[in-house]
DNA sequence: TTAGGTGTATTAATTCGACTAGTACACTTG
DNA sequence: CAAGTGTACTAGTCGAATTAATACACCTAA
């Protein structure tokens, strides 16, 4: 169920989190559902526990499982909703926004205009001019 | 025109790029006037004139200020506008939102969902009773 | 009860990127 | 050309993030 990919320089926990997340968001694991347990893919991808540990923390926190004692980990129903795994990122977004007095509408007006901006990727422009 | 608050934790090339942000933000300083010269706030700082570079690097790549040879950083017309803070935000956002393959209506939709939702510090909604 | 399963608190080692500075350079102006 | 502008390169430092080792608390099922 899980596979790490060394040379991506993504953390391992969270190809662990992505993984799980996928696999919830497409449906493969639905709510109710165990995850493996720490050991097991601890065990399959030869890292430690407490790395498996700190990934099913991480979706703990976001409400994507719940932790069931002695049995393991569960997926819950609210998890199940791909909405939910950019609630963080939003919230942080409209703080910002606000600090900056911006009203609601002129936020969504800029979300809006960087949907429909495609790959111009504007991040890297470095490059001295001239 | 620029001041430090060792103690505030905040690395120095922020502090000018927030300094230098309010300034123009509350008109202080208007598009088309020159910031001060790297060396001349390094100086007043006692700060490395890179350092001051970094920040100055920030704000263009912001848009805030275009760099013009030989004469020094120019606050630019379109970095007076308060709304352009957020677009690298905003921008990451909606990279997040279409890779979990959320509509734009959807991620609008938890937008304002977010901005609803006052100081309820909804992160730790943990513990499970059981 | 207890053997075997679950996740995790604590601690420590290590890695890696952010931050700052020293120096030298390219460039424009007057 | 002299004096001003910002910056590329390089290097050092520091702290947070990542990973691991170990031991523990808890629950389930026989």
């Amino acid at each position: 169920m899980f596979s790490l990919n060394p040379s991506s320089g993504i953390p391992i926990y969270r190809q662990i989190v992505q993984q799980a997340r996928f696999a919830i968001a497409s449906g493969r694991v639905k709510p109710g559902d165990r995850l493996p347990s720490v050991r097991a893919i601890a065990t399959q991808l030869g890292v430690n526990p407490m790395t498996v540990s700190k990934a099913y923390s991480t979706l703990q926190q976001a409400g994507v499982v719940v932790r069931h004692p002695g049995i393991g980990m569960v997926v819950s129903e609210a998890g199940a909703d791909p909405a939910s795994a950019i609630d963080a990122d939003a919230q942080a977004l409209v703080q910002v926004a606000k600090q900056l007095g911006l009203s609601r509408k002129e936020l969504v007006e800029r979300i809006n205009k960087q949907w429909e901006e495609e790959w111009t990727d504007q991040t890297i422009p470095l490059r001295r001019s001239r």
